[in-house]
DNA sequence: CAGTTAAGGAACTCGGAGTTTCTTACTGTG
DNA sequence: CACAGTAAGAAACTCCGAGTTCCTTAACTG
């Protein structure tokens, strides 16, 4: 935030504007970040931006992969309904400070460019919630939590991908919405049979 | 298409600039739209176009709620099942042709305005969907298809949130998506119980 | 300490959104 | 049928942001 006492490379450089892209982001949303002001933030020219980045949206899903805390800590309290409600609110909380708008803004940009499309599906939407879903999963069927006739890919990912709707359609996540998901829907569906 | 013999004017010219939108929707997708090629295509200035719309996002708007042909014809086979299917398969029909970007690129672009953000999720995401559901979801009640106590609100809207999010987040709704979606997850949730 | 790399910064091009202005065809009214 | 008034069609213009280029100079390498 303040002068730089020296010039920066590497590694500090490259944090200071991650960060700087950020807060950009977190400040006036994805359609009004401009480069000029991200480099300004990070007082660098856009020069250094563009030989890192080739252009605004690699920018932009950089900052975010970089944002985004990678969720090591998987929970586990050894019942399936709080594991799964604390790992959506996980990720719902890594998404707070930053509106459902950079994830269109990203999409919208990256129509036209089909890896960084992919890239963005598999690493933004995907990657982060299959692998821990199947975790969480996999445990509640040793414990007897889940009967495992009942499991298909499509209803594993039915809590991320009605997580991922409330942030894509309304912009947020409602306080209760996690309870819903798991309670009215999610475990209804997994849950051995007679246990309503 | 053709040069216009006349001036046109009203009715008929804006009909020529919707489909102009359209079909420029089609081809090059939200992001490579330009408001003069728009213009170009419809064979108009760009001047008409902003004395009816504010923005670009406006008319892309416009363009959508004027192209989406409304759905009048609520299915009714008699079954909640077929109708469901059909009704599902017809709004993923609707937006054949154009694809999820079109969506995304809208909601970005109107992240900042209010007024539009509200209007776009509310006519382009929720009233095409909650009332035909709701409907659907009665006459179900009617025959004994849906248990009432195990309605609510979550549930009934379950099927467009999952269709909604292969939209927007695989671009495209697979072929049997659809019936994925009713069969391993809405059905099994609003059915009286015994019912596997 | 000499040579190389790249940071910082400014000036540039290019293209698209939105505006303005002008001429000229329609339209509705007397 | 003539004469406003309105708005279409077309062009030129402003503004702004993405991406590029270039130059000076600090930091790193050997």
């Amino acid at each position: 935030m303040e002068a730089p006492a020296t010039r920066r490379r590497g590694e500090e450089l490259e944090a200071a504007i991650m960060r700087a892209v950020w807060e950009q982001l977190a400040e006036v949303g994805y359609a009004a970040l401009t480069v000029k002001d991200v480099a300004a933030r990070a007082r660098t020219g856009k020069a250094v931006l563009y030989r890192r980045w080739p252009g605004r949206a690699e920018l932009v899903f950089a900052a975010m992969v970089h944002g985004i805390p990678a969720a090591d800590d998987l929970p586990d309290t050894g019942a399936l309904r709080s594991d799964v409600v604390r790992l959506l609110e996980q990720v719902a909380g890594r998404f707070a400070g930053i509106g459902g708008d950079v994830l269109w803004g990203l999409l919208a940009e990256s129509a036209r460019d089909p890896e960084l499309l992919a890239l963005i599906r598999s690493d933004l939407l995907d990657a982060l919630h299959r692998g821990p879903m199947a975790t969480l999963v996999e445990r509640a069927v040793e414990r007897g939590e889940i009967d495992p006739a009942r499991l298909t890919e499509r209803r594993v990912a039915l809590p991320f991908d009605l997580l991922r709707n409330e942030i894509l359609v309304r912009g947020t996540v409602a306080p209760d919405a996690v309870a819903e998901i798991v309670d009215e829907v999610f475990l209804p569906l997994v849950r051995p049979d007679g246990a309503r």
